[in-house]
DNA sequence: AATGAATGAGCCTTCATTCAT
DNA sequence: AATGAATGAAGGCTCATTCAT
């Protein structure tokens, strides 16, 4: 099973999603197409439960990656979403890609990508907050800016493939607008009581 | 030919990238399939030509809300710069999304996307200057940062079909967003030298 | 389309059921795959063509038997009947089982099989009339033990591939069998009133 | 071995002969397909075991219908044995329809109907006799026509799901028609001698 | 005796593309 | 320029059957 997940990968991430073929994940994973369909209903399973296991490492790594006790400035924390969230989308790119693609391409990736995204914008909001308190709960929209933002940039990087993707200015850049975004919503709530 | 395209934008529109077939489209264009293949060579070349004309139509819409002379504050331009990237993205959803979508699966994606991204990050820049000057020329990674978090979050909004897509809640805060880091650029740049 | 009917016939007679795959008819019809598939939605679509082909030919051929200005007599008249519908059974034994079983297998056998049956026994009632009438109209009931009981006879001694099939004295005794109902329920209808 | 071939009964019932796997009768009758392989060489040999079954069971049910001791009059014991009839191929329809078609797929079918039919035209022959004899022994082709017509008719009644099926008139019908016959029979080998 | 994971031949069907008219 | 019937490679999926445990 797990073998099957991982061939499906390796297939998505080489030849992207027209090699995708049940036929071809079969024969990658070493084992006959009916074995396949014995733990996957349907090539649409299959993918499902692959986008399912690369959504809970990227929960993982920025989780992981917030538990750390590095630096706990807003700046440094926000700091450490930032690169969590660039690694996780940094291995395996091609095969992220095409499972991003394949899911959207049928309607079911948006359920699949809303958990991260969820924890993404409670991240935030939790930095935001620390030691000296930076914002309140961030409204829906709020939450929805910081956490698309971030990881359609980060994304973007990603998919154009751009040169800059793992330097620090890049990063620099990203916590930057996080930061100001944070600042900003908290001089604005800040106000209004 | 240009019956063909809107054929084909409208059959994406309407059923997505699986509906997309060249029989389909030629059957709808009104045309043969073999006249379809008259005018593009593939199924591809009918993809990017619809690709580029999207690309065009967004580019013109940022583009004229720019030129538009309401509220010349910074607040102001950038808010007319996003509610046309907003504009430039609900029209026909479907047919945009899949668009990208297909373009994606191929790898044809990135470079058809590029000019718009540019042109995004260019606008951004000329608004941060304007009467009394935000912001210098960006590097290119700032560049990247605004235009992509930009579009990202407002395409995340699309593709989820958020209700508050067009609520003056979110265009506020992405405008916030925008502003905040355009501002928090000025204030590094203007202390290095 | 004609030609891939026909090879249809073909594929069943000599293989029965299970040598009917579309690929097999497609290739006796000499056409491709592709080809079969533009005249046919559906494998069931060309069983269910091939099965009107066969229905109106069994009903043409008894419809001309009873055309026919033989013998006038009742006897006369059954004779011809069965004679006709023996005919109609006998042609491409297999082709004809398969059909139906597929048919059935489906549950779009019955609608198919039912105009026969209702000329058959129209033609039952008819036959009862003539110049020296023997009967009114049937029941339901009577139409239908008329009907079946004929058909049933005939189908069986074909499927079991009965020697006498073809013999005058099983004729003989499916028209005894005829003559003698349709003569008793006259003489239960006359009674009654 | 029982519950196995109870299981494809229920199967074959429920779903038809395209729900008849050798899967699914293992998993209904809580086995493993392995335990099924132990029992049946085949697919097809258990198809046989529950025809057998369901063959021997009609036979029976008409056996018993004619050693009653109701109305020993000819009308009377040849309605027993319809009744007997339509009983048999009344219960679970689909199993048995199913089970038929299979049969006759595979060209199994018309040994494992014989038995039954020479039961039922030894049957006819009985009733014939009785206290005051109506017939002597039938020819071969008049035993095919009293059973296969009796048997025809109430298989088209169930097949077509007739409303009537289980109606006196219907009932009444098909015994005029046999004893009609009888009649006739009898009337022309009288003369013969 | 029982289990059930594994097998794989082969079926139905789709759809981009061609080419003679 | 236009047509559209024909093509056929290729893919998703089923299910009878086996065999090591």
């Amino acid at each position: 099973m797990a073998s099957i997940v991982e061939a499906a990968a390796q297939i998505l991430e080489k030849g992207g999603l027209a090699a995708f073929t049940t036929n071809a994940v079969a024969e990658r994973a070493g084992v006959s197409i009916g074995t396949l369909y014995q733990y996957f209903t349907d090539k649409n399973a299959l993918l499902i439960a692959l986008a399912r296991g690369e959504m809970e490492a990227a929960l993982g790594e920025v989780g992981r990656a917030l538990q750390g006790d590095g630096d706990s400035s807003v700046d440094g924390r926000v700091r450490a979403m930032v690169r969590a969230i660039i690694h996780a989308f940094r291995g395996r790119q091609r095969a992220r890609k095409a499972v991003v693609q394949a899911l959207l391409a049928q309607g079911n990736g948006i359920e699949l990508m809303a958990p991260v995204a969820a924890f993404v914008a409670r991240a935030a909001e939790t930095v935001g907050r620390g030691p000296n308190p930076l914002i309140g709960p961030l409204t829906r929209e709020q939450a929805f800016v910081v956490s698309r933002s971030l990881m359609g940039v980060v994304r973007a990087a990603v998919l154009e493939e751009q040169p800059f993707l793992a330097s620090r200015a890049f990063e620099e850049e990203i916590v930057r607008m996080i930061v100001a975004y944070l600042g900003a919503v908290s001089a604005a709530t800040g106000r209004q009581p």
